[in-house]
DNA sequence: CTGTTAGCGCCTTCAC
DNA sequence: GTGAAGGCGCTAACAG
């Protein structure tokens, strides 16, 4: 009736059915209708037909905003996602959004994507199409050092939680959370905190590396250098103490076959030619499948193949290690897992906002490609 | 006061303050509040500041639900994702992905992630802690044919539009979201139907061929082969007419040096194979970076150096062209502006729901890299 | 088991 | 310029 008021535009898309809606065409009051969408129990068999029956009819679904005014939750979660890595091989986030994206959607949430304001939208905009206001109080309210992005979302209520995955940068957002005790989980294991009081999963990079170095070993190798990041990463030293580790227990020699250095492709090239000079290792474990990929540049520039000259493991299975020839042997990181693991935390977290859980650590695995070789013995 | 009935739980976020709160705060009406946020022009300088000051002291935000029910928007833009090809070299959704996300933000939306759902959710799940009944409701107003979660999330009101990217499949979600009347914009353009009337945005693939294969005549080559995509694929016939017409303008001859084959890398080895020992092609155009791996396949085999023996070029500018020795020189399109304009026509789609607007058509850029060779002249 | 009542927080009339 | 109602669509309490 009211809505007659309001006579759409030929071009305009016919406005949802309603509770109302539903309720008038099955016969009951409202109040039964939304009894039987979320306690169907609670309804008679017959009427509870009945109003299915209509529901059917008008394809009604609940309105999202309506619900999450009144029960005060979006069934959205928070992902920042950083910019492409250009000239880098890391595809890892790419698989895991999809994995995350999917499995959340099975426990009915949706992720919305955010990133970390690089440029502040435009003071002086010239259309304000679609609410200044807001922008502007995000920006008075300055965001907080690394929570860029999280505050907003938050003080707005726009969604339940968030899923953090760069825990690995002695990470702000994580701390502002915790302090800010905002519901969240977080794709990475809290490196400075062992005893952090929030829910999360990791993959065991010390694990994937010795998986490598093994395999490699395996197939004849004994000097075997690593390629991996600077010191102050928790990531690289925990995958370099796997290559260390596999290395000791079949005690072969780890002395001046590491290289530690910056996570780009020239980097790994550096690092192979001056390794290839002075320690002569017969393969190489790498960090990152971009590292790898420097080692194939060094390979390639000196006319050796990688697997039948040199062996050559990368980490993290990205596109690269797929396609490149003849393979890279890689490090495969179970996102859809980790993605699994996730929504399990944060379900448990929203049931029960007081929810830690233990860590959850996964085991990666590792595909194997041309470039591991042919067995040496 | 009411408030102080639920006497928060020592672990809980606080809730964020109302539009209530900052009124009392600054000894205003609610509405003075509303307007100072939506249309401050209309209050008085000093009672502006005063509220303004009440909004920061308290970090208020208006709340996006209550916004949203009221406004009947959600500033929400649906994106339907597609799983990630393993063993490909596509990677153009990912910068996609972020550009959108940022250039979204800057006019106020977020980006809504979905998939089109490969498994329906369980249907005897256990634990029904987040609203079995959308699932079930969703469920049982079956998705129809391609259109699978664009129909809930439009039902449900959660986004206000969405951005398809899939539109070179005679896609099915475009045409039911027209006949849906549902607000929304393409990445691509309508290959079956020219004056679709829906805002799009895309990138001249020909045009992308064309420079590539000038870039190889310019160097000296003569005989340069085309490895594309079946014919039905209505890009990859776009992609090649561009190879064509620069072959065509230099009076150069095509005849028997092109493939159709599928996206994958062991076609485009097959492919690069066949041409070679038939054709004698001195370089590769490829469709992709797929295919352009596949024929780093071939040349590797044989002993060839790409560059230096073959010249190749591929498509989109993966991660894969920028890190594989000696890198592949590539196509690159420039998602950046693709999601600025797509941007720019969801607000005017939003603002005027009959906006068509005209079609967009960017022009790509060549990335030269060592896989191109020297100058043969 | 069903219906009635009362808001969730906000924005859009409309008076003042 | 400011304040007072009303209602967006839904669900949580009760009443019957």
């Amino acid at each position: 009736m009211s809505r007659m008021a309001h006579p759409r535009l030929p071009g305009q898309p016919k406005p949802p059915p309603t509770l109302a809606d539903v309720a008038e065409l099955a016969g009951v009051s409202r109040q039964t209708v939304s009894n039987a969408v979320n306690n169907p129990d609670l309804l008679r068999a017959d009427t509870l037909a009945r109003v299915q029956q209509a529901i059917q009819q008008l394809g009604y679904l609940p309105n999202r905003a309506a619900r999450n005014l009144r029960t005060r939750a979006s069934h959205l979660i928070g992902l920042r996602i950083q910019p492409v890595q250009e000239g880098t091989a890391n595809a890892l986030m790419d698989r895991f959004v999809h994995a995350l994206v999917d499995t959340s959607r099975e426990a009915g949430y949706h992720i919305l994507l955010f990133t970390a304001d690089t440029k502040p939208a435009d003071s002086d905009a010239a259309a304000p199409v679609v609410d200044p206001a807001v922008a502007r109080l995000g920006d008075t309210v300055a965001p907080v050092d690394g929570a860029a992005g999280y505050d907003d979302l938050l003080r707005s209520t726009a969604v339940d939680a968030f899923v953090v995955t760069d825990t690995y940068v002695s990470n702000p957002p994580v701390a502002w959370l915790r302090e800010r005790r905002a519901p969240f989980v977080a794709f990475g294991r809290p490196w400075d905190d062992p005893d952090a009081r929030h829910p999360w999963v990791d993959v065991d990079g010390a694990a994937g590396a010795e998986l490598a170095t093994t395999h490699l070993i395996e197939k004849g190798h004994t000097r075997i250098a690593w390629i991996g990041w600077r010191k102050d990463s928790w990531i690289g030293e925990d995958r370099r103490s796997g290559w260390v580790r596999a290395m000791r227990e079949r005690g072969l020699s780890t002395t001046g076959m590491a290289s530690r250095v910056e996570d780009t492709v020239a980097s790994g090239r550096t690092a192979a030619a001056h390794l290839l000079d002075e320690a002569r290792p017969t393969a190489f474990v790498c960090a990152s499948d971009t590292l790898a990929m420097g080692v194939f540049h060094t390979l390639n520039e000196r006319g050796l193949r990688p697997g039948d000259d040199v062996a050559v493991v990368g980490f993290d299975d990205s596109q690269v290690a797929q396609t490149v020839p003849p393979g890279l042997t890689s490090v495969r990181q179970p996102v859809e897992q980790v993605a699994a693991e996730l929504v399990k935390a944060l379900e448990a977290l929203l049931a029960h906002p007081s929810y830690v859980g233990p860590g959850v650590m996964l085991t990666p695995t590792l595909h194997v490609r041309g470039s591991s070789g042919p067995d040496l013995r």
